[in-house]
DNA sequence: GTCTTCATCTCGGAA
DNA sequence: TTCCGAGGTGAAGAC
């Protein structure tokens, strides 16, 4: 069975579903009534309510709250999670090594248990990233300034990885920091970094924030650093596997 | 009814509970094959596979492969979502305003629908954060040297907010920067960034990052700029509502 | 709303 | 493994 789902189910169907799901290396999803404990980096207490669990079969263990984007509790994966019954009571306990770090459900009531035997191929296509800015001011380096010459993309240099470095018509070097967002405060930073590094070995290095916009303060910073900033929006290109294979065709 | 749920439900029964869940403000379980189109601040495409669909009632919509702790897909809270039929074929919707992003989700086959009216009026307490490394070295503040006096937290300056302000015996200014974690180039660069500029208006300003550890990166960065560390681990205090109450009846 | 920064950040890539 | 930086980062707090 791909799919199973029992609703308000005996702490035995828990047990059975529950090794099932993990010997179909399934994904686990349970509706309970539960408190939760997490010590490992940081250490957490969750009292008594209803939450959404999931447990995958890369052992990633997600606690959902009924509201926000993120799991109030979690573990990352390559845990291990088991099922343990003390006191009469139910445990999920999930254990990660390096850094060793455990969370701890109490399932206090459990509405319905359910797994599904997921099969999934497909990768995420995305576009609109740094990278293919990077791309793309190497495909038309006349983007930032004329006669500019794009030469490394992620270098590395004395205190970082430069995004992309290059020389303009002048023959100064050039370093260039992306954003794909509004750059803020430590996008300054990181290419001041940049800057200084390079400025112990070279004469004449000019910084360029490359960003979409810029945030008030790091205008001024940028400003007062010396910095220059060129206005470039992420591109979105046809990245889905139908658009590569119908170009392939055209 | 708090819980719902319907295996190889018909795309009438999926859109009626549905529906039923949205009044009664539930969190929506899917377990569908699926494809999934997203764009906004970027752009996306994820073909054909099964996966773990949740729509929380506060607009939050994950999309969940088998691994990872990340969703493949998702829509942050605030976001308005649709259960919409199109030449016989179902799809969600969900729309973002400000910034605009649309993701969809194409319900192949949906294997089960579930929906769960999560009561949960607790919030998570945690400690160990970098908020509480900063409350115990206000209450003890040999931790950094003899002498020291913490004077401000979260101070806002010129180019940014510094952690920590005070002053050492001499009456040197000091900043810290503080760290939960291994603190990194990052780490180094921002609080290069909070002491160049207190320079600017003070003498004497020293820089201190105080962090459980360092990176090989930052420990030279941190060297050549003059600037020092100390090594500092996060607090793991009580924090439980049982132990805050227990303290009171000591 | 914008800005700034933390996070049990997670994740991928490179040395 | 550690290090480094991106991310559709999300989320919180301040203004």
């Amino acid at each position: 069975m791909k799919v199973e789902a029992k609703l308000d189910p005996t702490p035995e169907e828990i047990v059975d579903i529950f090794n099932r799901a993990l010997s179909k290396e399934a994904i686990v999803n349970i509706f309970a009534h539960c408190r939760v404990f997490y010590d490992g980096r940081a250490k957490s207490e969750l009292g008594p309510g209803d939450r959404v669990i999931i447990i995958k079969p890369d052992g990633s263990f997600l606690i959902h709250q009924k509201e926000k984007r993120e799991p109030v509790n979690w573990q990352p994966p390559g845990s291990s999670v088991g099922l343990e019954i003390k006191d009469g009571k139910l445990f999920l306990k999930s254990i990660r090594r390096k850094p060793r770090e455990i969370l701890e459900v109490e399932l206090l009531k459990v509405y319905l248990i359910s797994y599904f035997q997921a099969e999934d191929y497909e990768e995420l296509a995305l576009t609109g990233s740094e990278a293919e800015m990077a791309d793309l001011i190497f495909e038309n380096p006349s983007l930032i300034e004329e006669g500019f010459k794009p030469l490394f993309k992620e270098k590395p240099i004395k205190h970082g990885i430069v995004d992309v470095l290059g020389k303009d018509k002048d023959g100064n070097i050039v370093i260039l920091e992306l954003k794909r967002r509004r750059a803020d405060l430590h996008a300054v930073s990181q290419l001041k970094r940049y800057v200084e590094a390079m400025r112990e070995e070279y004469e004449n290095v000019r910084g360029i924030l490359v960003a979409p916009s810029l945030t008030s303060g790091a205008k001024k910073l940028l400003e007062k650093e010396g910095l220059e900033f060129r206005k470039l929006e992420p591109p979105k290109r046809e990245k889905s596997k139908r658009g590569i294979q119908k170009t392939l065709f055209d």
